[in-house]
DNA sequence: TTTGCGCGCGCG
DNA sequence: AAAGCGCGCGCGCAAA
């Protein structure tokens, strides 16, 4: 029997962007033991019970752990994480200590920052929580074990993944802090020059935020004209309110769609209006986008070793993948001339490199991989086409591939590959590739006259999720869960149903993605750091002249592995200095 | 002034 | 007949 030891440290705020200065207190508590907390020797007292054999017990344990670690604590082989085990077994709940608590006859208490050192209340605080921890694993872990799939998923895949996150989280991603402030500069001059426009100054003054408890000054006036300044009384709703005429802003969406007559304002709705005005609008966004979500607010979240160290979070999304907070290091502006200049940012430092790998095609892969195995292939021989295209032809185009059979261009192809694995309607689609809906309809239909088994494979899906009352499980027994598939409401039904058969194939894409990169890591220990992943594209850093050989092996570990057999995994890992010219 | 929400948009 | 999957963040807006 494997003795537990329930852990908690609580630390200085600042421990969060990984910059640990101080650690309060630990809390621990054993089976059938009260809880305790220490506030000296910490490191001492968690060391002497890894080294007596308990096994820790976190709950998040990429911050405990790596707490632990940081304070000098070695040794730790074996660890559990109740985060973890409660995102697998209840994957749309939420996972903080305090909603477990609640749910596990633990109300919460009343909450206080600890930001100034050990109080009393944080030692109360902090046996609670190793209290609320116990709790969750003896409730969870053998509701896990109870399900083989999602139990080995666990050991073999998220627990060991912990690992990889703190690599990426604690290294971060070095920034070029000087060649950033040009790239502002150069995006300021642009927003100038856009807010410049005549045709843009020409737009007559706005209604700016409605009030209610606005009382007129004497010598105000109420005014209909729209002049800068004024007030006026509009109606809102129900009732009327005051309301101040103010320059037009284009970054206002409503005031936009106002001025344009359109009850929406997205790209795709103003680009389809044609008005010259909504292209100056559009410029205006994509620089303004530019400059305040990646340039001032990225450069001031770069820590004092001019890296980003932003958060992977393990136990956030429905599919297995991984989201990235504060910043989102996995919304990077990429495409375009902009795209690249933004990625360029992200460079090795002196004397290292990049060594990055993208995974080829992975969701249509998966895609592929289903219809060849859970479609009769004898009665729809076209169930294999696409899997026979991936096994056999290393240079496999499938987006080029269905553009020949189809007689359409790549672009109009790639779309309907898409529209097939996220099921858009011929609508959207047409709206992405810039066709007519008609078109679009008429392409839908020769698709799904050539590819007939894709319908089939989909209405497999269905049928079981259906029939399981919404839940199913991916290849690695991840469970999804989509009761509204059972819904009347067409709406809801149709979305579960689109949510449900894409998440057959981002999960198992995920589930991978982290084999790769638990063993990519592993592979590459002593040699390259784990810096960054997005999805299907995983990125590490190594001194310069070990650049080859860690290309050579995350290439091997991509490409030479059998991942699961039938599916042929491919891509190409690549050396630059900055990540624009590692892709 | 602070908080919460919807919109729009960046990525895979 | 109608239907785009998975995320996080900055802004405008209105209420607290």
């Amino acid at each position: 029997m494997t003795k537990l030891i329930f852990c908690d440290f609580e630390t200085n705020e600042g421990a969060v962007d990984r910059q640990l200065t101080d650690v309060w207190c630990l809390g621990y508590k054993l089976q059938g033991a009260p809880p305790q907390v220490v506030t000296d020797n910490i490191k001492d007292v968690l060391q002497s019970f890894i080294d007596d054999g308990y096994v820790p017990v976190f709950h998040n344990a990429a911050f405990d752990l790596w707490v632990a670690e940081s304070i000098g604590v070695q040794n730790i082989k074996a660890f559990h994480d109740t985060m973890l085990i409660h995102y697998l077994v209840a994957p749309t709940e939420s996972h903080s200590l305090a909603s477990l608590g609640e749910v596990l006859g633990y109300p919460k208490l009343t909450s206080s920052s600890f930001n100034d050192g050990y109080t009393e209340q944080m030692g109360t605080y902090c046996k609670r929580d190793v209290e609320i921890t116990e709790a969750a694993f003896n409730e969870y872990y053998k509701l896990l074990s109870s399900i083989k799939p999602l139990q080995s998923l666990y050991f073999s895949v998220e627990l060991p993944f912990i690992r990889c996150i703190i690599d990426m989280e604690v290294r971060g991603v070095h920034v070029d802090k000087e060649r950033w402030f040009d790239v502002l500069k150069g995006l300021e001059a642009e927003q100038l020059e856009l807010l410049d426009d005549p045709l843009l100054k020409s737009v007559p003054p706005q209604l700016g935020r409605k009030s209610k408890t606005k009382r007129m000054r004497p010598d105000e006036q109420v005014s209909t004209d729209p002049e800068i300044g004024k007030w006026c009384l509009v109606e809102h709703g129900e009732e009327y309110k005051w309301a101040m005429w103010e320059p037009f802003n284009p970054a206002s969406s409503q005031q936009v769609g106002n001025v344009l007559g359109l009850d929406k304002s997205d790209s795709d709705t103003l680009e389809e209006c044609g008005n010259p005005l909504a292209s100056i609008i559009l410029k205006y966004r994509k620089v303004t986008k530019m400059l305040s979500t990646y340039g001032e607010s990225l450069l001031k979240q770069t820590h004092a070793d001019d890296r980003l160290h932003g958060s992977y979070n393990q136990t956030v999304t429905r599919t297995g993948r991984l989201s990235s907070s504060k910043p989102n290091l996995q919304n990077i502006p990429s495409r375009g001339d902009i795209g690249g200049v933004i990625r360029s940012l992200f460079i090795a430092p002196p004397g290292r490199k990049l060594v990055s790998i993208d995974l080829d095609q992975f969701q249509l892969r998966i895609y592929s991989w289903y219809l060849h195995n859970m479609v009769d292939t004898g009665e729809f021989p076209d169930a294999d086409a696409l899997w026979l295209d991936f096994n056999n032809n290393p240079n496999a185009d499938p987006h080029q591939a269905k553009a020949d059979v189809l007689g359409i261009p790549r672009g109009v192809a790639k779309t309907l590959n898409f529209a097939v694995l996220f099921g858009a309607s011929p609508a959207k689609a047409a709206v992405t590739a810039g066709t007519t809906v008609e078109e679009m309809k008429g392409f839908f239909e020769t698709q799904d006259s050539l590819f007939p088994s894709g319908k089939v494979l989909r209405d497999t899906i269905i049928k079981a999720v259906r029939s399981n009352r919404g839940v199913l499980f991916d290849l690695y027994g991840r469970r999804g869960w989509y009761p509204e598939v059972n819904e009347s409401d067409w709406g809801l039904k149709g979305r579960a149903e689109r949510q449900a058969f894409n998440f057959i194939i981002q999960a198992t894409e995920a589930t991978i993605v982290k084999m790769i990169i638990i063993e990519a890591r592993q592979r590459l220990l002593g040699k390259a750091d784990l810096i960054m992943t997005v999805h299907d594209e995983i990125t590490f850093e190594c001194d310069l002249d070990k650049a080859e050989s860690v290309r050579v092996i995350l290439d091997d570990v991509v490409n030479n592995t059998p991942w699961l057999p039938g599916l042929k995994v491919t891509g190409t890992a690549t050396i630059g200095d900055n990540w624009h010219d590692v892709h």
